[in-house]
Parts: C-alpha cells; structure tokens; sequence
DNA sequence: TATTGTTATACTCTATAACTATA
DNA sequence: TATAGTTATAGAGTATAACAATA
C-alpha cells in the first residue's frame, strides 16, 4: 500500500475534539450545537486508533513547525544518524517509499546544509548520507521536542498501561492483514 | 492541522513487517540482511502509534478496494446515512475538512448513484443528502468488511485488554496537545 | 452582510516509467 | 543486464480565495 494520504474519517473526532462541530441557529439566533451521528464509527477500533494517531500527529507537527521542520523530517535525520554513510535507496527502503520519492527530500536537507552526499570510491553510482553539524543541531532540537511530547502521551496513558499499551500496539502493526 | 498527508516515519516498521528492509549480497550472492538502525523511534509511543494506524489503515483500504470504494467513501457514505439529509456544510465540517474538499466527493457518489441531492425549499442555498438504494448496498458491503477487520483486531488485541486499550486510544484523541 | 456550494489554483507526499551513469 | 539516483509526470486529498446565488 504505502499510500498513506489524508482520509475525511479520521477528522470527524479531532472536529469534535477542536469544539468544530456544526452549528445551527436557534429562534433566538443562539447556537445550536446540530448533533452528528458517528453510528458504529465511534466504537471501532481501526476508527478510534486513527483518530488518536491524528490527535497524536498534529500536537507533534505543531512541535516540528516551531522548530521549522516536518515531522517526516524528523524520520528522515533520525535514520541517517542511526545509520550513517546510509545510501538513499537504502533509506528510501528503510522507509517503505520508492527511492525517486527520497530525491527532493535529500535534496532538500543538503541544500539547507543538514545532510551531506559524498560518491563512494567502489561504487560511483552510489552516495553516502550524514548528518551535518547543523544537521546534528536540529535532530537534537527536534528529539528533546519529541521527548517532551512523549511525556504528554505517558501522562495521559498512565504509567500502570504504558507497557501493555506498547505490546499492543506493536502487535498490531506486525500481525494485522 | 489537518494536513493528514502521509510522512515517511511511518513507513519504517511497515516496511519490516513486509520484509522490504535493505538487503545486501553476500561473497557468494546470497541476500545478507542489512540491519536498519531505527535508534530512539522504535520506542516511543507516537512512533508506535503511528505504525499500527498505518498498518491497520492498509489492511482496511485493502478491503475497500476489493469492494471497489476507498476508505474515505466509508466514512462519507456512513454519515450520510447516520445523518439523513444532512447538507454538504455539515458533513464537510464533521469531517473537519473545508467544504470545498467535499465538491468532488459529493459529485463522484451522485454520478455513480450512491448518493442523491435535492434542493432545500426553505433554503434554496442548501442540498439535502441521502444514500441511493445503491449507496446503501455499498455501505452495506463495507460495513461487513469493516466487521471483519474488526474481528481481526480483537484477536490480536484480545478481548481481556480491549476496553482499556479503547479507553485510551480515547483519551489520546480527546486530551493531547 | 452572511452563508451555501463551486471554481480556480496550489501544495504535500506519493508512485510509475523512462532515463543516465555506472557496474 | 542490473543497479543508483534523477527526471518527468500524474494522482489523491487537502487548503485558500474569490465568486454566484440566495438569505
């Protein structure tokens, strides 16, 4: 699959979370809160896991935007400082996308100056990924913002669950189809 | 926010868990496992998140596509029909989407007869919305297949454990900032 | 003036296919 | 022939702004 593009569903608790629901007027003009009926969306679990890593994705992009990058950044740099002299199709793999999908992302974070390609000697078709200092910089920017977001979501999941919680969730990305 | 568009991140476990992960040749040809370094994602929570709603997603649109819709139509199609006559404003904002997104979604289900139209008398501005006999077998279709998926779910979450992995998927959806 | 729905336009992330330069 | 990376192009879902019709 791997096209994983906006879906409409997921938006209808973040509406309802962000007080976005639609309105009526009343008699007297007052507002009405028109009351939507999600049927069986609501008790689903697909539906409830997408609209918590909604709710989850966008407090982290808000994160991300102060700092001036994306989330899918953050990925990015996070693995060619796990893994570095990395090549693009190599990560382009390592991230499940087609390796021409990678080419204006890398080309992007070596323009700004966070990542460098050097040829390799044996290989002349291939480059070598790093991090930059600057690169360096804003990965750790970014990760202490990632970890004050995990804070968040330990808070809200209790410590008691966290682990279980963890189980589960990994369960279901290796054992779904 | 709302920007729900696809980032790279989630990809990487989805990419382990269908065996595309870098491979290398060994001396004598064989495929040599290069282990990808996924560093501090593989343990946060959002990561995990993330992974399982990508994962789930997947399996779902999978589903979808074998009854010929998209997982979008499903939740559009469903509200409709939870919501009967409920106008393109409305539904645009229970999607928490603007308005102008759901123009081409409303006139692709008309013009394949899975959702009618009709002009408010009070409000000569407005349509009404309703599910076609057809939309309803359609709806129909995808709700069983999302029944389906659901049964998957449970098992790999096992029921001991569901209520309280709902409960916070819940709170993650209503509480993070 | 405000609202409903449409149009025009643009953005992000993604994919496929064809290309180049190497191997 | 096969692989690494690029280019050209397209598609899905989204947004903003301006508009016509109606309120």
């Amino acid at each position: 699959m791997g096209k994983a593009i906006g879906i409409p569903l997921e938006a209808i608790v973040v509406a309802v979370r962000k007080g976005k629901g639609a309105t009526r007027r009343g008699k007297n003009g007052e507002a009405v809160a028109k009351s939507i009926d999600f049927g069986p969306l609501a008790t689903w679990v697909g539906f409830n896991l997408r609209m918590a890593q909604e709710a989850t994705f966008d407090a982290f992009s808000h994160r991300s935007k102060a700092i001036g990058e994306s989330p899918g950044r953050f990925g990015t740099l996070t693995l060619i400082a796990c893994n570095p002299g990395i090549s693009q199709t190599e990560l382009s793999q390592a991230n499940g996308r087609d390796k021409s999908s990678l080419t204006p992302v890398v080309e992007d974070l070596v323009r700004r100056g966070l990542v460098e390609r050097k040829r390799v000697d044996s290989d002349r078709r291939t480059y070598r990924l790093n991090l930059t200092a600057t690169g360096k910089r804003t990965l750790a920017l970014m990760t202490r913002a990632a970890r004050r977001h995990e804070r968040n979501l330990d808070r809200i999941i209790g410590l008691r669950d966290k682990k279980r919680f963890l189980d589960i969730l990994k369960r279901i990305a290796a054992e779904i189809e």
